[in-house]
DNA sequence: ATGTAGTATTCTGAATTCAGAGTTCGTATA
DNA sequence: TATACGAACTCTGAATTCAGAATACTACAT
């Protein structure tokens, strides 16, 4: 018998809603959030949207506006390489420890992940591609035995899918994403720390420098 | 002309009063957190309290009790290698971009940190060994160039401050951290990616395995 | 003496209200 | 016609109030 109900608190429907607005493209960056206009919308008091509005400034996906409120942040190309940074070290230490720790779990459930990964890149819809890339490497995180991961990596992974739903929109796919994927699961199945390491870093590497190109060749044109 | 004022807002103040609680042991893990008792304390009203703690409650320094609101996070051995082995590549990724990138500051500015560690150590004050700790690793983050990288230390540090608390006051201090430290340094100023990431992640990796042991064994008896 | 039912208290989440700061629009003057 | 002053409005941060849920205590029955 596992845990009943427990109760989903206003603060985070809210945040989630705010957080689902902005990746599908709703809240444009530099757009103001108002405070009142987004409870009424939701139909709750501010006070849960103040608090979640809270949560996600500290996520970085909202900036002070001085004397204005809020704004949502632009998504900088700058920013995304230091994103994707981070991303690299931490996947990076994930796969490790799956592979230190989870060898046999990682064969014996990894390869349906990539199966229905590249079943959604066949199928075409991005936010099906987005939520199976999403789910194998949460499926990693998972496995790496470290709690510590699936949080950090959570704030990363909101950047993540507003960059990717920017980009990929209007451009192909790079097919090779799910070859690298399953190297590296082959790499952590096999109970190989450093190259799954090493894998994962350069994948998340390789996937930075599509997503920054075609982001400076979006916003390039359009300032100019 | 640079900003004036920035009003610091009670929210920011709150979280801060509690922390410190909560790292000099005024707080102790396990112990209860009453909205309104917070308030009354600090002269506020419960509603940046309340916000306050929501945020505390996403670092992971509190935890839900469900039906009876927070605790205080016990400082468990597991939970803080896990936090080790984050530090451990950020941190890596935090030398080998300062390396590469700005090699000549971590030259000219980097030393005096040194020294100033060294007499801390001296001094016998745990404060100011925490305090010297953090500004050389704070210093690094700088240099990196990632803005990224100090906010994402900053969630662990606080459990670093929390674990070093109650392990130095009791113990000696490990003479050679301000080696490594030093060694560290040397290898940023001389522009070695490779090198400066190696030593930062076996750094933090010796320093995991020290403090965990220490916890270990203050807890072991304790149970016993 | 122990277990159970009922009541009172306590605490949290959410709504509403209040006060202060900043912006914007209108008007008057140079 | 452009600029400066001023008033009204808007929005946020904080306080206060309200309602619901869980716990702890007490009295009663077995």
């Amino acid at each position: 018998m596992k845990a009943l109900a427990l109760a989903p608190n206003l603060v985070e429907q809210v945040r989630d809603a705010i957080l689902g607005e902005i990746a599908s493209g709703q809240l444009t960056p530099g757009e103001r959030i108002i405070q009142e206009q987004i409870a009424k919308t939701l139909g709750v008091s501010r006070q849960p949207v103040q608090q979640a509005l809270l949560l996600l400034r500290n996520l970085g996906v909202l900036r002070d506006a001085p004397g204005r409120g809020l704004v949502v942040a632009p998504l900088e190309p700058d920013q995304v390489q230091h994103m994707y940074a981070m991303r690299a070290v931490i996947e990076g230490l994930a796969c490790r420890l799956a592979a230190e720790h989870n060898a046999e779990r990682a064969g014996k459930l990894g390869p349906a992940l990539i199966d229905a990964g590249r079943k959604a890149v066949a199928s075409g819809s991005v936010a099906r591609m987005v939520a199976a890339d999403l789910k194998f490497h949460e499926f990693i995180y998972g496995l790496s035995g470290n709690p510590l991961v699936g949080p950090a990596m959570a704030t990363h992974w909101t950047h993540t899918q507003r960059a990717m739903g920017e980009v990929l929109i209007k451009d192909e796919t790079p097919r090779d994403i799910w070859d690298q994927h399953a190297a590296i699961l082959d790499a952590v199945a096999r109970g190989d720390p450093a190259r799954a390491e090493a894998l994962a870093r350069s994948h998340i590497t390789q996937a930075a420098d599509f997503m920054v190109a075609r982001l400076q060749s979006e916003v390039k044109p359009a300032s100019a």
